[in-house]
DNA sequence: TTGAAACCATGGAGCCGCTACGGGGTCAAG
DNA sequence: CTTGACCCCGTAGCGGCTCCATGGTTTCAA
């Protein structure tokens, strides 16, 4: 399998795939005798479980220890559930904050309704008086 | 005002102030004889201004696009309306992805419950199975 | 007066996870 | 013989900082 099969076969960029084994998340490849990388099933499962996990948005290093568990299944999984949890802690934290800002936004954004020259423009206004310390909508409570 | 003086009055840090410097943010402020910068009460209130849109998580091009309102106020608002639309909109996106996120990771980690070795557990499991093509517990639905 | 601590300056690298480039080599079909 | 589809490598860019190295300036106290 070249590269390109491989790109196919996952739908992840050839790109992508060249720079997961400079992270060294993927196993160099053995080479043609062009140079070109010659992957093994192997290398589809492992590039399958790299992207598994990035679609649950885990950051490179965290695969990266996954990995390492799976190289040495005899280790205790307590860091496993560890890195779950506190990805999770996180991603409740960034809902948190992004809920508020939601709600922010939505304030920001009522005090103008139709077109006007900026000058009376009521998120304008907003913006520059809470540069002054006034209060303003998006921050009120 | 110097550098620092500025940072403590707005909060921000002094290499952030000389980035936005940088980045066109905020304008060049004198110079002391001896080189320090030297602000005034306009500087004070443009960075109050900035950070208060970086507060409602606002990339730094549209505050630059804001700050350009703000220097001509006879322009109409409409642009102004839609980048809060289009931030609001990027927001909820983001908020839709994270709450899915969310569950999908709480299904992941309810397949291991106390401590085992790495073999037997059910979240390295999940995402080995899922790497050979079957049907994880994170992305059923 | 001296000397340490605290401030200021500049330019450049590093973070993350790619993505896009530039400049080349390899190989089969037409 | 040329075209095009592949492949190689190395480097730079994205955003929004943050940190570093290196060196100059000010300010206070001993
Ligand atoms: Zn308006
Ligand atoms: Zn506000
Ligand atoms: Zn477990
Ligand atoms: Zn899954």
């Amino acid at each position: 399998m070249r590269i390109g099969d491989l790109a196919k076969a996952t739908g992840v960029d050839i790109e992508t795939i060249r720079y997961y084994e400079k992270a060294g998340l993927l196993p160099e490849p053995g080479r043609e005798a062009n140079g070109y990388r010659a992957y093994r099933q192997e290398h589809l499962e492992r590039l399958a479980f790299i992207r598994h996990c990035r679609a649950l948005d885990m950051p490179l290093e965290s695969i990266r220890r996954l990995l390492d568990f799976v190289a040495h299944p005899e280790a205790e999984c307590g860091d496993i559930n560890r890195l779950i949890d506190e990805k999770l802690a996180r991603v409740q934290a960034r809902l948190n904050s992004l809920r508020a800002l939601e709600s922010q936004l939505a304030a920001l954004r009522a005090q103008c309704g139709e077109n006007h020259s900026a000058r009376e423009c009521g998120i304008l206004h907003e913006l520059v008086a809470a540069a002054h310390g006034e209060a303003c909508a998006c921050h009120t409570k």
